[in-house]
DNA sequence: AAAGGCGGCAACCGCATCACG
DNA sequence: CCGTGATGCGGTTGCCGCCTT
């Protein structure tokens, strides 16, 4: 396995240092040595060992293969349990993990979580990268550009304002349904509900001040102001039925729509014809996924019909970098 | 039986961090 | 505080051997 070693280049020995894989003529010189006299400087060690290698290399040598401490051969299962547990701590803190696994190499672990344990874990359903049941980027892209709405909206701290106005928007058939076709252009979308927070709901509200006062007079057939209406029970009047299976099932449509938006009926009803991203229900999770925690999960509870329950995306969902990368 | 593909793993590379003057 | 060299770390590369066709 491994490396062939490598020839000197232009047949210049005394210049270039070897690279590629060590000869036992090799092994034994740096063994000997390090026995005698300890590694020392590991930039004065190939000198003092007689070895035309960097002391980089030396150093990788004796601590990944050579070190008398260094346990060989198959991890037993209470190793990749631990290892497994671990990465879902730290990561790819391979150093860190390697001290908690004594004779076992940092470079061993990593080598082993990539050609077995990340296999074995996507098999199992599970993203090796955060431990919770996988997404499909793909499927979910509809609810993921809906939540980038909702984060923009969130984040420019006018989401009743400018649901108020939506809804006032809905009872007076103001052009909502055109709005809301523009979402059909998923490329553009983005960009164009970013516009839609920042602009155009507060332009409409200037344009319907009077609307406005007679909603707040109460003299409007408007009977719930939509701002008391939280995101998350839109949200969840499309999960009701499915919200305890796996996320990521998506069924690939790609819009909402005002159900009577080809009509010019005053209807203010308005359907998610995608399902939101799948919520994990924590509840749900924890007594059936022991693949690991949900604590880096965004979570957002709901009381309702249903008694109160507690949902999770992935944190990463909601990242700007992540974001940028898949809308 | 031969050839090509793929998995496994040792070793390398480049960047980050630490230690010291 | 800064510069420099040493060391550590994680990602990537490249070769061998097994498997599949």
């Amino acid at each position: 396995m491994g490396r062939l070693p490598t020839a000197p280049k232009s047949g210049d020995e005394s210049k270039e240092l070897r690279k590629g894989a060590w000869t036992p003529e090799e092994d034994q010189q740096l063994i000997h040595y390090i026995q005698n006299h300890g590694h020392g400087s590991w930039r004065a060690l190939p000198k003092h060992a007689g070895l035309n290698r960097c002391g980089k290399s030396c150093r990788l040598r004796w601590t990944n293969y050579l070190r008398p401490d260094i346990k060989r051969g198959k991890f037993s299962q209470q190793e990749e349990d631990l290892i497994n547990h671990l990465h879902s701590i730290l990561g790819n803190k391979w150093s860190t993990i390697a001290a908690n696994l004594p004779g076992r190499t940092d470079n061993e672990i990593k080598n082993y979580w990539n050609t077995h344990m990340k296999k074995k874990l996507l098999h199992m359903g599970i993203d090796p990268v955060t431990h919770q049941p996988r997404t499909n980027l793909y499927n979910c892209l509809p609810q993921l550009l809906a939540l980038a709405n909702i984060k923009e909206l969130l984040d420019h701290n006018q989401l009743a304002q400018n649901l108020q106005c939506i809804n006032l928007m809905l009872q007076t058939n103001t052009g909502l349904s055109s709005l809301l076709d523009r979402t059909n252009a998923l490329p553009q979308l983005q960009e164009q509900s970013l516009n839609f927070v920042n602009d155009f709901p507060l332009q409409l509200c200037q344009e319907n001040k009077e609307m406005e006062q007679q909603f707040l007079m109460g003299n409007s057939s408007i009977t719930q102001p939509l701002h008391e209406v939280s995101i998350i029970n839109i949200l969840q009047a499309n999960n009701e039925d499915d919200h305890h299976e796996e996320v990521g099932h998506g069924n690939g449509q790609s819009r909402f729509t005002n159900v009577n938006s080809s009509s010019s009926t005053t209807s203010s009803s308005i359907t998610w014809n995608t399902p939101i991203p799948q919520l994990i229900d924590t509840t749900t999770i924890t007594t059936t996924n022991n693949s690991g925690s949900l604590e880096n999960g965004s979570t957002i509870s709901s009381g309702g019909d249903g008694g109160i329950s507690s949902y999770n995306w992935p944190e990463f969902l909601f990242e700007d970098s992540f974001l940028d990368q898949n809308l």
